[in-house]
DNA sequence: CCGTATCCGTTCAGATACTG
DNA sequence: CAGTATCTGAACGGATACGG
């Protein structure tokens, strides 16, 4: 955990109101990661944490029940012993994906660029 | 100011990483609004608090000095007077704007989508 | 006009411990 | 395995006042 983030109140603009929009979904130190990680189909709960290390049980669960809230994925709870649950991404869920492409595509580039 | 975001700190894993690179720099409340604005060209200090109406002076200062540091815009100081100055994207600025583009569109959707 | 300095509230994240 | 509870610290953002 090295870089920095910021919070977030929407602004009001046209156009940028769509932009803090998408951000608010997307923002924070785990969200995006989260996202990231369901990308390629349904992941459970330790799963998650062992995809993205040093996230605490706690903020994980936090950030799944938010993304669950604004419907970006789903909780398929399986009643089994023990118990497991899935975590996927809805339709909805899966539109933030290019954006994020987007986002890591300009990731290698701020790397590359910085040590140049 | 309705939506909310996170805090940051970089995860570890190959890709995601990258992800963290950029979402570095996006993120907060209003750097990606003051980089959207910037899209257009340079504007002056006063020009981008009237393009992003409730930012507050010490905000705008303290993110336009980071993305400075960051190498995402440079400033142009005219010792006028008044005095005045000028903010611009790098090219290495100007690299986000497509991952702010896709940002928007997916924001277009949640807005839709949630509206249905 | 272009900022900086201060104070202060809110929110998020980390660590630890504990439950079904 | 899948979480919740609590406590703590840090970072961001808002408002106001002031300086070059």
């Amino acid at each position: 955990m090295t870089l920095k983030m910021r919070h977030n109140r929407s602004p009001k603009p046209p156009e940028p109101c769509m932009l803090t929009e998408c951000m608010a979904v997307i923002a924070g130190a785990w969200a995006p990661n989260v996202i990231w990680s369901l990308r390629a189909g349904p992941r459970r709960f330790s799963e998650l944490r062992t995809d993205i290390p040093p996230i605490s049980a706690k903020v994980l669960s936090a950030r799944l029940s938010e993304l669950e809230e604004r419907g970006v994925l789903v909780r398929h709870v399986r009643r089994t012993s023990p118990p497991s649950t899935e975590y996927e991404l809805t339709p909805l869920g899966r539109e933030l994906i290019p954006a994020l492409d987007a986002i890591v595509q300009v990731g290698h580039r701020l790397k590359t660029v910085r040590s140049a």
